[in-house]
Order: C-alpha cells, then sequence, then structure tokens
DNA sequence: CGGGTTCTTGACTATCTTCAACGAAAGTGG
DNA sequence: CCACTTTCGTTGAAGATAGTCAAGAACCCG
C-alpha cells in the first residue's frame, strides 16, 4: 500500500487472489515478527497478501529507515529485480499468502493467466509509486498524514455509521518512517487532528475518522 | 533515471535498444519542448530513450510538481497501468527514441524477447523507485543534491583528467522538483559544494565533479 | 505487578522555505 | 544584430515547519 491520490482509486481485485491454471501452491500462514525476505535475496516467490499486513522496508548504514510500503490484502509484494530483493519483507499482523512462483512472471509460457495478471499488478506498483513520490516530496505534516489515514481508512475502514474505524497495527515509527517524518511529529500530527474533531483516536491502534471529507481536504492541501 | 543507491550500479543495456523480432518500429525524433504524453492518455507505446533527455512530471491542483524522473538514454518511459498515462512526458533535450508497442509488453505472445526485456525494464523500474523514496524521505538538502550529482556524474558525466565533467539540461526549478526542495535551496546547496572545492560551476548547466569521494560520501550521509 | 517499550507533550533548535531584490541568460521582434 | 522583455539563477534576511532532546504518561507483556 502506497499513498495514491485518492481520487484515482479503482476497484482492483483486493480481495481475491489471481485465477491460476498450476502454478499456484498452498496458501501460506507466517507470523508476526517473522521475516519473508531481506534485501539481497534470491527471488524464488511473490506473494500476495490475502489477510494480515506486511511490511517492506530498506535500511541505510547509519540507521535511517524507510517503510517502502506496507503489504494489505490485495497486494503483490516481492517483485525482483535481477532476481535479488531490495527491501525487506516481514510481518506485521499475522497474514495469510498466496505465493507465486517468480518464474510464472519472468516466463509467460508456464501460465500466462498468471503471468499476465502479476505483470499488471507491477504496472500498478509502478503508478502508485509515482502517487507516492509526489506525497514524500511535496507534501506537508499535516497533508501526508491526512493523505495516510485517508487512503487506509478507504481501503481497511470499517463503516460505523457516519464515521468510519480503522485499525492502525504499525507503530507511530512506521508512519513516519512512511511518510518522511519523525515519530513526534506524527503523533503532534494526529493530536491536532483530534483536537479539531476530524478523527478520534479510540485507542493508539484504533482510529475513528468523524469527517472523512475535511480528512480529504487536508490531504489536498486545505489548511487546517 | 531515479536517485538510487550509488553502489548498486549495474551495466543494464543503457546504449542499446532492445533486441526485437517483428514489433520494433522505426526510431523517432523529438524535440525539445514536445510532449510525448499527458497523464490521462491512452498507452499504445512505450519508448526507449536512444539520446537526448525526457522528462516525467506529476501536478498537483494547487500547481506544486513533482518531476517523477528524467529519461536518460537505456531508460524506458510509458509503463501503463489500467491502459492509461499516470504523469506527463516531455522532452527537455532533443531526443531519439526507440517505440516499442505497449501490446507486446501486455501481451507475450507476438514478440517473446521483447516481451521479457521490457518487463524486466519494469522490474528495474520498481527497484530504482525503492531507492529513490529513501533519498526524499529521508535525506537533507545536501544528502540530496548530492546523491542526483553523483548519480547523474556516474551515468552521463564525460572524464576529464581527474575530474567528471557532466551537462545539467534541466532547470533549477526541474531539478528542486525532483529532490522535494525549492529553487533556492538547490541552488544554496550547489553554491555550498563550489566554495567547498567539491564541484566547479563552469557555467549553469555544466558542472565539473572535482572530488567525486567526497560527493559520493556526502551523498550517504557525511557533512559538509 | 513491574519493567521495558511506545506514545505524547513541551521547549528549543535547525533546516528549509518564503519573500524580495538583483544580475545573468535567453527569447523576441524590429 | 541590437534593444527590449522575460525568464532563470543567485543571494540575503526573516519566518515557519519539522526535527531534536528530554521527560513523563500510557501501553504491553511476561
Amino acid at each position: 500500500m502506497y499513498v495514491t491520490i485518492p481520487t484515482e482509486f479503482s476497484a482492483i481485485s483486493q480481495n481475491n487472489t489471481f485465477t491460476s491454471l498450476t502454478t499456484k501452491s498452498t496458501e501460506t500462514r507466517v507470523k508476526a515478527g517473522s521475516y519473508l525476505y531481506y534485501e539481497g535475496d534470491d527471488v524464488d516467490w511473490l506473494y500476495q497478501v490475502t489477510s494480515g499486513v506486511l511490511r517492506l522496508t530498506r535500511l541505510l548504514e547509519d540507521g535511517r529507515r524507510q517503510v517502502i510500503a506496507f503489504g494489505y490484502p490485495g497486494d503483490v509484494v516481492g517483485f525482483p529485480s535481477d532476481h535479488v530483493h531490495h527491501t525487506d519483507c516481514d510481518v506485521l499482523v499475522d497474514a495469510t499468502l498466496q505465493p507465486y512462483r517468480v518464474s510464472v512472471l519472468e516466463n509467460g509460457d508456464t501460465d500466462p493467466l498468471l503471468h499476465k495478471e502479476l505483470l499488471q499488478a507491477a504496472l500498478r506498483e509502478i503508478s502508485s509509486m509515482q502517487d507516492h513520490f509526489m506525497m514524500l516530496g511535496r507534501k506537508s505534516a499535516s497533508e501526508k498524514v491526512a493523505s495516510f489515514l485517508s487512503v487506509l481508512s478507504d481501503r481497511v475502514g470499517q463503516n460505523l455509521g457516519d464515521y468510519k474505524q480503522m485499525n492502525l497495527p504499525m507503530s507511530r515509527a512506521d508512519i513516519a518512517d512512511f511518510l518522511g517524518l519523525t515519530t513526534e511529529t506524527v503523533s503532534r500530527t494526529l493530536t491536532q487532528l483530534r483536537k479539531s474533531k476530524i478523527i478520534a483516536i479510540e485507542n493508539v491502534h484504533t482510529i475513528i475518522v468523524l469527517r472523512p471529507t475535511a480528512l480529504l481536504g487536508l490531504s489536498a492541501g486545505n489548511t487546517l
């Protein structure tokens, strides 16, 4: 999951795994805290998230970290470059994954249908990342946090009458490293949103969006 | 071209167009200032840059701009998502392009060899963009500018004895919008680098790297 | 319950942006 | 080809946004 321009949302297959003829392995379960792969590992499998949440990260030698993406149901993670992984990937919330052999992506003959779907997933990935650039490069702290909450509530929020509730399984540090901020700034921005009654913080990891439209406005640059 | 982690450079086909059997159209020439496509356009062609420089941009309604990438020789631009372009693309420096039908990417049957090469290009794109995230989200102004110059000098710099000379065809505003900075900050940072004798500014669009190692160090976080 | 981690908040600081002015470069039209 | 205009780049001063450092509160887990 990246922070994309909200209006561009399309109903892509977020809750079904891809069709496949032969090259689909059985679904696997992974526990929170375990790693799927590390940067530099050879790529054998791609994984489509069925349930749970993954975290893709990159590290700089001096410890600075960038969370590249969160893997939510529907997302495909593990796209290789030169057969090698270029991020670490670990499990934030117990997850079930549908593994696909990377050879299916690299060789169209074995399973043409699945090959096409994986290719489309890769292309969507590129497009989503382009949106995310805009956010990292050009948005303010409050716009970033508002965008993040907006996207997340659209994707995994549960309707609660007029409001939308959502779980934030990741830490404030994860959000900060995803948005290019510090934990303190994320925390302060959330407090600001709470004080202006746009969100309510049920508990640290549960947020209720009280005014979705206001949140969306903020994410596009309206001043708080 | 993205700002990638410098040590990861690999000798990918930057100066040859891909092999192809049938679906390769003739090379086309495009003039500086012309647009290849706009955001929202249907995608019919991918383009591999043979010579010249392209610029891929995205705009926010309020005018804020993000330069997504510069297209240098070897780069492939125009990857679609849902058959639609998600950036604008225009020509910075007169260019020659090798167009490939997007159907070749989307359908592996017509030209399997070319299909594979385009797919690999898309996967490299994803990996490069991941690196670029780190830069946008976690690097300081001087690290960003140093990274940018470092990558560019590696890719298109001309050896000049111990030094490397390179052309910056893009404006300061382009560099700023690429790195998530303002033109003023880019300008000031370049002046700083000049005053500390790491680069020389031959003229506004020509820069000589006097101390490549120092520049690389800066890009990784060494203080000026 | 206790110890460690995570989150929040405050005070202060640094970095980058904004606003403004000026000079250099590039484009335009006579 | 030169004068004029406009755009682009650099620099300075002031201000704002986000970062740093520090302390206490809340939360989590055994």
